[in-house]
DNA sequence: ATGACTGCAAACTGTTTGCAGTTAA
DNA sequence: TTAACTGCAAACAGTTTGCAGTCAT
């Protein structure tokens, strides 16, 4: 049983709204990983209406009902994603700013044996490597 | 022979200003992290003229330089510190903020691998491990 | 009915910038 | 001497908040 139940139309007890609803699903639907004002900008499209407030607090919200992870991919502003099952971690070219996702078991080893040895409870894991892809990179 | 010239006491061709070594001397004499407003801060105890201009711009130099490196441990503003010669990670505790720095080869591997099957060419990595420390999580 | 939500505008935080004056080399 | 620096104040981007009204349950 997920957080959305399927009793009764809410998240955890928090009711369903339209701008909710339509943000979900602009969410999932998108590719890669959206920041704040794209996804506002994609919303307003389907209802015009809807404030960059909205967004904001419900992008909180989401983050809080754990459907979606933050991560600062540049430097600038936030971005997020929907979360998966598994941890996937970010690759970041410098120079046109495309972003690759991998995953990697050494990675997930690693990250085990620090909550281990630093007897840590693990909640999220962030991992970014910055560089050139093979297009910008001067060979 | 590295960025600091012995020769003649410049920055890589740069001017070296009263406001520059002071905040060379507290990054270095620094424990951990530091984020621009403490170093500000501290700055201002020893120079009460320092503007935070100059420690913003100082601390875009020192980057430009690659003296320093720069982390996002919290999500609101950014923390920096002395580039060591090895790439390290961060855990951060998310109920007391502490941070525990740790490093790992089973990560370095991980990253030489994406480095490799992504034909990349990597600059920095940034690991962030965010969870419950031993005092604060609940057993 | 009522507590949680929304839109709007205004506030706030961290960071950057234009300008006139100062300083290191 | 002169290009690069500094302090100040004002601008800026991204995000948050107070309020009055609306909506989901």
């Amino acid at each position: 049983m997920g957080i959305i139940s399927n009793k009764s139309d809410d998240i955890a007890g928090h009711p369903v709204t339209n701008q909710r609803k339509l943000l979900l699903e602009i969410i999932h639907q998108a590719e890669g990983h959206l920041d704040a004002d794209e996804l506002f900008r994609r919303a307003k499209q389907k209802e015009p209406r809807i404030s960059l407030s909205t967004v904001y607090r419900n992008i909180k919200f989401f983050k809080e009902m754990g459907l979606i992870s933050q991560s600062d991919l540049g430097d600038t502003h936030a971005h997020f994603e929907i979360k998966g099952k598994v941890d996937h971690y970010h690759l970041v070219c410098l120079s046109c700013g495309q972003v690759i996702d991998f995953d990697s078991p050494l990675v997930d080893k690693a990250v085990a044996k620090a909550q281990r040895e630093n007897n840590f409870d693990i909640h999220s894991v962030h991992l970014k490597l910055e560089g050139y892809c093979s297009k910008c990179k001067r060979t």
